[in-house]
DNA sequence: CGCTTTGGTAAGTCATTGCTAACCGTAAGT
DNA sequence: ACTTACGGTTAGCAATGACTTACCAAAGCG
């Protein structure tokens, strides 16, 4: 019934589409800073600024190689993600069930 | 390995820490606005405003009773969104096996 | 017919934020 | 040591957005 992850940071960093991109890239393998920029429609920096987001709210991580910094996808963070949602699914399941059989109640009674 | 469905839709809305409380609310039961409004920090008219923008992502409707207005959580829209956490999770996956068999590959043929 | 309850809408305010340009630091190559 | 490549940080800006107050519409009740 409740949700008091760190869901709070992963949803509000993912609420943004270029950061949303940006996983997304990152969920077909591991990459350098300059090979996101490269396939998004805004400069190097935003990158950097959505990166330091997205590594706060703990869904990447970094590993520098040479002046590169290699970003990768935080499998945990993704995993958070899909508990959270699960458990809305299966709440919203069990409320639905849970009317239904209330319905189902009063009708055998009215019968 | 794209994304394109409504997700962005649905995500813009739920990186919102106040339209999930809601959402999280609606997961419980349907409801209406005066009994959301009454468990949140917020005024009435804010969470109608945030039913608008909920209803406009396809994660809530709302059926008339009276003068009072019923929402309830629409299940497809919460499936939507467990699908793309499974396509995230099962491309990072892939992701990484394949870069596990890649370098599993190299230290075979150094051998 | 008023009166109350319920809730959507409009206008305005204030904070947040996503972006760019400019700068700086660091690692490798010549 | 100079230069190039890569990337994090800052300052500043324009736009978005979350919120409140005030107002309006509709349904039920005396």
């Amino acid at each position: 019934m409740t949700y008091q992850s760190d869901i709070s940071g992963l949803m509000a960093a993912l609420g943004d589409p270029t950061r949303r991109a940006i996983v997304e890239h990152l969920a077909g393998g591991a990459s350098p800073v300059g090979e996101i920029a490269a396939t998004l429609p805004v400069s190097r920096p935003a990158v950097s600024q959505h990166l330091k987001v997205l590594s706060d709210a703990g869904l990447v991580t970094a590993k520098p190689d040479g002046t590169r910094r290699i970003y990768t996808l935080r499998p945990d963070a993704i995993a958070d993600l899909r508990a959270w949602c699960d458990g809305l699914w299966e709440d919203a399941l069990q409320a639905f069930t849970a009317k239904a059989l209330h319905v189902a109640t009063i009708e055998k009674d009215v019968k």
